[in-house]
DNA sequence: TTCTAATAGAGAATTTATTCTCGATAAATA
DNA sequence: TATTTATCGAGAATAAATTCTCTATTAGAA
């Protein structure tokens, strides 16, 4: 085998396949849960049996991760977590901004576990006064207009836009003003941000469409057998 | 060109492919815009500018729902529309339950649009007797208890779940109890389903792992031409 | 009316992702 | 100790998705 710091390194730079990157969660989360029972050395096999994928596959994106594992072994739990946390850059800490303090805004500054992706949700805020100076989950609100200029103070370089999809852009604008590295944005609306910055839209309806036609299909073909 | 109705008939049979089928929400909600603003023709080159996709790749899935466009001058925007609609199968009203009237479940209960795509959640259920007999957006939460007999009266096939992940399963097992056909699931756990039951999952640790990456690439990058 | 430019649609080519195959290795067992 | 079995790792084969190329068509301009 070649140099495997440097070929992660490769890895790291050029970016992992979407699809493995949104797979190594689930093994991230399953390798915690066997490390809490105790176990020390898992298999692809088994976490392809857990999680219903095939085992080449979950050798493959274990791969990226730069573990090696041995024959008739698997790897060890340990250092595969390790691995994905280093790989996914959830061993550093990222301070963020929260934009729109409503009831999906509560819902993750209450999200339990982003601390261990190494997220941060610092502060939240909203245009309406009424939302303002509570204390959510130990997170302040504060009134928009503070936003700009903590950002830069506190030097956070991560948002999240959880405002109505009329006000989503005005939210990215005031991210971006502030300096902002990455958006994570849940309004169902395509913002407008410098090619620097990095969005990624958490978009219900995208998912629902998968959902929506698979059940669709489901029906049609439940009722062909019935006329069958 | 052949039979277009079939063709879409066995589109919707055999299904699209899954990045398809994300992407017509985001062709949906840029159509209904143009419709507003009283567009009625529309061309892949201009959608794929607007949101940045290829215009082949737009054409592509827009035959997928056997829209036929005119070269010149493109597609008909309310005929797309209703395509779009008909193939996602958001032409039919899905009533739905939702179990877990915390923050997010909130959030979902008030998220604009769903009834668009033919979802309406008609109510929600909470283990918690302090979270029940209130109404939320117009909506009554009732105590997890009624469930799955109010389902069966209803002939509810739609399950979301908003409960911790530590709950998960008890929410699906219920959902199935009651019959559910579909199962949206919000919590970051996976849970087990007859074959039968459609399960999609909104794992949000699996977004964030793709944001994260992006960033850590970013980081590194600009890290190593600050040196350099 | 003729020409030009924009577009759909079909199919080929390319790229990306997944799955299969096989050899090497190491633990467990006979 | 020899054999068997489970596993990784590498690479080939396959499948899926995207992008490219070309042709036909049509609206609008000359």
């Amino acid at each position: 085998m070649e140099n495997s710091i440097a070929q992660v390194a490769r890895n790291i730079v050029k970016g992992a396949p979407e699809p493995t990157l949104r797979r190594l969660p689930l093994y991230y989360r399953l390798l915690k849960q066997l490390r809490e029972t105790g176990r020390t050395g898992v298999s692809c096999t088994l976490i392809g049996a857990e999680l219903r994928l095939d085992a080449t596959q979950v050798r493959k994106d274990i791969e990226m991760t730069g573990t090696v594992g041995r024959p008739k072994v698997g790897y060890d739990v340990n250092e595969l977590i390790c691995a994905i946390e280093k790989f996914l850059g959830w061993d550093n800490l990222t301070e963020a901004f929260l934009v729109g303090a409503g009831s999906l805004g509560e819902a993750l500054m209450g999200y339990p576990g982003f601390s261990e992706c190494g997220l941060s949700i610092v502060a939240a805020f909203d245009v309406d006064p009424n939302k303002c100076h509570r204390v959510i989950h130990g997170k302040h609100v504060r009134h928009i207009s503070k936003m700009t200029g903590l950002m830069r103070r506190m030097r956070i370089r991560f948002g999240i836009i959880t405002v109505p999809a009329s006000e989503a852009q005005q939210a990215a604008d005031l991210l971006i003003e502030g300096g902002v590295l990455a958006i994570w944005n849940f309004a169902p609306a395509k913002i407008q941000a410098p090619e620097r910055v990095i969005v990624t839209n958490e978009d219900l309806y995208c998912s629902l469409a998968v959902l929506s036609q698979k059940m669709t299909r489901k029906l049609a073909e439940s009722r062909s057998k019935g006329v069958a």
